[in-house]
This record gives structure tokens, sequence and C-alpha cells, in this order.
DNA sequence: TGAATAGTTAAGTATCCGCTTGACAATCAG
DNA sequence: CTGATTGTCAAGCGGATACTTAACTATTCA
């Protein structure tokens, strides 16, 4: 099992990389299989194999094997590691007192 | 300007090293100068001016320099446009009707 | 059975990237 | 002015990494 900070790095390293990116979304419009996942990102079914390896194991994605093919879908909650990240960082910095400021010295912010 | 695509990968790109994303952790405290930054990171004040050229390219950061110091801080709003990718394809995934199998083959999830 | 399909694995390669070093510029303090 | 502090820039090193190729396994189908 994962730590949380090593949770952590293996979702925003997974995310770092474009082809990954463009494989979740592609799965978060539905199931697919890996040789149907390479047809469009123009790379070598072999390829998509290893993404998938780092993007199962930050949890991101989750795959089945059944007969010769091999189905894969995101994991449920997968992402939500990075969006907590995040929410917690943004949360934290926007109720800094330091921003007064910043607030005082961009008044029309639209 | 950046487009929207290219926003999208410097944030995600920015936020897959685990040094920047220290930067960030520190920066959402408060403001903060360029080598106290480097102080508790253990590395050179050189390779955090080149983290910090990356992060405020992205728009995850904002920096001023006053004199000898430049001061850091969080760029309000950076962290959108990444919130906005995730919750774009979660939301996506889980309105999927591919997910009754899914419910269907784990219904004890705690 | 034999051929086609789908994926896995290992090895090699070329590029990217994080970091250091070292030389420099600019500001501040005595 | 002198020296110390703070940051900038360019070059280069070493390791990570995204890909390919090629050989192989497992499954489906005629």
């Amino acid at each position: 099992m994962l730590s949380q900070q090593e949770n952590i790095h293996s979702v925003f390293h997974a995310l770092g990389d474009p082809t990954r990116r463009a494989i979740v979304e592609q799965l978060s419009k539905g199931h697919i299989s890996v040789s149907r996942l390479a047809l469009p990102l123009e790379i070598t079914v072999a390829a998509v194999v290893q993404h998938l390896q780092i993007l199962e194991k930050s949890g991101l994605v989750r795959t089945e094997k059944v007969g010769r093919v091999r189905t894969c879908g995101m994991e449920h909650g997968g992402l939500l590691v990075a969006e907590q990240w995040m929410n917690d960082r943004r949360s934290a910095w926007e109720t800094r007192l330091d921003r007064l400021g910043d607030l005082l010295a961009e008044p029309d912010e639209k």
C-alpha cells in the first residue's frame, strides 16, 4: 500500500504526462480496450500498456482482462487525492491575511 | 497568452514535480523570498529560480522583486484550470451508465 | 490445427529535466 | 568605497522517461 505522500506524488506524476491525461480523458467517456486506446494516440500498444501500468498504480485507472482483451476504465475516487491537495492549498491561501495587500492592489478583478 | 490546452498542460506539468509542489505548499502558507524557499528544500537558489519560472509561466505563482529580494506568493485562481479538468473527468465518468456493472460488482464499498 | 488477434515483456535509444557550478549584476550595510 | 547579501544567467552533467522494436504468450476463430 502507498502512503498518503507517495499516493499524491504518483497521481500528480501520472497526470503530468499529456498522453496519460489523454488516456484519462478517453476513459472518462467509458470503458475501452488497450488497442482501441492506442488508435487515436498514434503510439504503439506497448507504449499504452506502459502508461496504463503507471495509471493503475496511481489508482486513477482500473483494468480487467477477460479473454485476450483488457478493458480499461477510471477508478472511482482516484482523482480525489489530487482534488483534496489542491483544495487544501487554495483554501489555505485564500484565508491568508497576506492577501489584504493583493486585494487593495487589484480592486477591479473581474 | 497560452491556449486553454497549453495552460492545462503547463499546470499539470508544473505540479508533476515534487519540489514544485513543496514550493506551492510553502507559498500557500504565505509570501516568502527565494532564498528562504531554498532553505528547507536543500537545493541551490538557482534551482529554486528555475522552478519559480516554470510555476510563474503556468500561472500558479506570482512573484515581485523589490530591491534585491524577490517575494513569491500563490497566484489567485491559478489552480482553477486543474480543478476544472479533474471535475470534468470525474463528473463525466460518474454519470456513465458503464458503472452499473461496477456497482453490482462491489456492493460493499466502504 | 493453423492463422489471426490482443496483449505482455525486455532491451535499447533519444530526449527531457532537475540540479549544480561558476561567473555575473544589483542592492544594501558599515 | 568595501564587502556581504540576494538573485540571475548559461553551460553542462547524470538520471529519468516516453517511446520503439522485436520476440513471446494467450486467446479466438475458421
